[in-house]
RNA sequence: CGGGGUGUGGCGCAGCUUGGUAGCGCGCCUGCUUUGGGAGCAGGAGGUCCCGGGUUCGAAUCCCGGCGCCCCGACCA
């Protein structure tokens, strides 16, 4: 049992000033956590005990599927970072030791573990393995945001996975999707397991576990047994009625109108008439990606479908050999085309005519230009899965889950030999778990005006006592007799025995969020009574000989 | 990396325009009173006004340079 009046736990009536998410506000005004610098923050001891919970739930998981618990060192040699090529990542910070030998501070530890398996894992015997630690993890981000959301410094749960074949990572991906689902719903936060991007690792499939909450970063769309990050998702349109049937498309003088918004109510047409012309290079090949003109490219997605690194090309690069910005449009255009899914290739359409002030109408992109289709457009919300309508939030990556592939084991050496005496490499995925995220999205999705509201399994106490009277008082020995019971009984009890008003204690209590409270006070055990509440309902009394099985009624209920 | 903002006791802020030796609320300490939703009275402690340079008799305030922090966007293996 601990108690309130020697804790640290500095709270605060007022939120810092700069602190916009209402998990860094109300994380700062419980006394959890402090800063110690942008993306640098400290958890105080009440946060640190939520952040406790959380990983030991992890390590109840993992266990539970068989994975083994490790620990490998932050500050780390550089060179298998060479060997894999990460090396050259902005966000990883290198320094240097007294020799001058370059070391580098890990951002994830594939590099690490990999290396180790090089080393100690000769036969298929040896496999499969998934190993995993708890360890910090530090990174140079380019802007640190929202308290604990995105910091340079933070501590990361994560699982490797080893495996001989496609088949056992198969295997091993499924007993980590197994483990991940009950972390989060043990951990008492809402949350989606949405398809993701694979991105730059080029493994065969991603997921990635989002929390749904305002001060997320990114944004999930969401239907009925659909969930993707809009960075992958896909949709069916909303549709449009467009005209069909021209004979030939035709010229239209549009003086300074530079932009799809001021085109469209120009000609006085829906934006979805014409098409938007976004100059993209592809492995530093021009091309002109299409989309409807409501819509708009999505980078990754048309990364993903040529294959290639996608950035938009500058003015320079396009304007002399396709025209200038503001009037792009595929007709005469030499470069290649890429045509958006949406797109009816039977539909008279609006382009720009790569001149200046000129723009074309009418055009029909499978009479009047080459292309190649592909789905290279952001989602929407209102487009379709499955015919019903999709929504877009904003979610906090908690979790990700991933198949690597060879890519760590063949630039490490990372290789077994099979029954047949041949040299194979291990198949490898990663899996990830930010328990400070875990923490902040539930303080994001709970919170009411009054402070936070834990989930029971990640309170940093299971009942708080708020002792009615001061030092000496009845009261207090009371409330000091009711707390060592509940602590016998296995409870983490937080008793607040200052020497404060009731409405502070109170007050205090609401802020922190433990789920269950007890009011110890003169007016009920005049009545033989103590007032029980939990952090969202109602009071109710309950008698002194009852007070341990209606907090175990209630815990019940809780988890 | 672009854009915007901000830096004054622990927290929130005023003072800066028009230079004159720093103030308010909360918190903190002591005493007395008070104890079921952020108590009252009295007394008190606590500040290199982010840093460096300049102007001036005199700088929190004006000028120059730097740094920190926050927000939006880009980025986020």
């Amino acid at each position: 049992m601990e108690r309130l009046s020697t804790y640290l736990l500095p709270t605060e009536r007022e939120a810092p000033a700069d602190a916009e998410a209402l998990s860094h506000q109300l994380m700062v005004r419980a006394g959890l956590i402090r800063q110690l610098g942008a993306g640098f923050w400290s958890w105080m001891p009440a946060g640190w005990r939520v952040h406790q919970r959380i990983t030991g739930i992890i390590r109840n998981e993992m266990e539970a599927i068989g994975a083994q618990e490790m620990l490998m060192p932050v500050l780390m040699p550089s060179e298998p970072w060479h060997r894999t090529g990460r090396i050259g990542i902005q966000e990883l910070f290198k320094l240097n030791d007294r020799k001058g030998t370059e070391l580098v501070l890990a951002m994830t530890h594939e590099e690490a573990v990999t290396t180790h398996v090089a080393q100690v894992v000769r036969s298929y015997r040896d496999l499969p393995l998934i190993l995993w630690h708890l360890q910090t993890k530090e990174r140079d981000e380019p802007r640190p945001r929202a308290g604990v959301l995105r910091t340079r410094e933070f501590i990361m749960k994560d699982a490797y996975s080893f495996d001989r074949d496609e088949a056992g990572l198969e295997e091993s991906y499924q007993k980590n999707i197994i483990a991940y689902d009950r972390i989060f719903d043990r951990c008492g936060i809402e949350w989606y397991r949405v398809e993701s991007d694979v991105g730059m690792m080029g493994g065969s499939g991603a997921h990635e576990y989002m929390a749904p909450c305002a001060a997320g970063e990114n944004e999930v769309a969401l239907a009925p047994g659909y969930a993707a990050n809009v960075e992958v998702a896909s949709a069916e349109a909303q549709h449009v009625d467009l005209p069909s049937g021209s004979a030939a498309h035709t010229e239209v003088a549009t003086p300074g109108l530079t932009t799809i918004e001021e085109v469209a109510a120009s000609l006085e047409l829906p934006q979805a008439a014409l098409l938007k012309a976004w100059p993209a290079m592809v492995d530093e090949q021009l091309h002109l990606v299409l989309v409807r003109g409501d819509h708009r490219v999505n980078e990754i997605k048309l990364a993903n479908a040529l294959g290639g690194v996608v950035r938009q090309a500058h003015a320079e690069e396009f304007e002399t050999i396709i025209g200038p910005a503001g009037f792009l449009g595929p007709v005469g255009a030499t470069v290649p085309i890429v045509l958006d899914q949406t797109i009816a290739t039977d539909r008279d359409y609006v382009v720009g005519g790569n001149r200046p002030d000129l723009h074309l109408r009418d055009v029909n992109p499978a009479r009047d230009f080459k292309f190649k289709v592909a789905d290279v457009r952001s989602v929407e919300a209102g487009d379709l899965v499955n015919g019903v309508p999709i929504t877009i939030e904003p979610a906090i990556e908690v979790g990700n889950i991933f198949k690597l592939g060879t890519r760590y084991s063949e630039a490490l050496g990372a290789t077994f030999l099979d029954e047949t005496g041949k040299q194979q490499p291990i198949i490898m995925g990663s899996y990830g778990i930010g328990p400070a995220r875990i923490a902040a999205a539930a303080v994001e999705q709970r919170a009411d005006e009054n402070g936070i509201n834990w989930p029971s399994a990640i309170a940093p106490w299971d009942v708080q006592i708020v002792s009615i009277g001061k030092s000496g008082s009845e009261e207090l020995a009371k409330a000091e007799e009711i707390g060592a019971a509940l602590d016998a009984d296995g409870l983490a009890v937080l008793l607040d025995d200052r020497d404060a008003s009731p409405g502070e204690k109170f007050a205090d209590a609401d802020l922190l969020g433990v789920p269950v409270r007890l009011t110890v006070g003169r007016k009920g055990l005049e009545r033989g009574v103590v007032e029980l509440k939990t952090r969202d309902g109602e009071s109710v009394d309950v008698a002194l000989e009852d007070v341990a099985s209606s907090v175990a009624d209630i815990r019940g209920e809780q988890l």
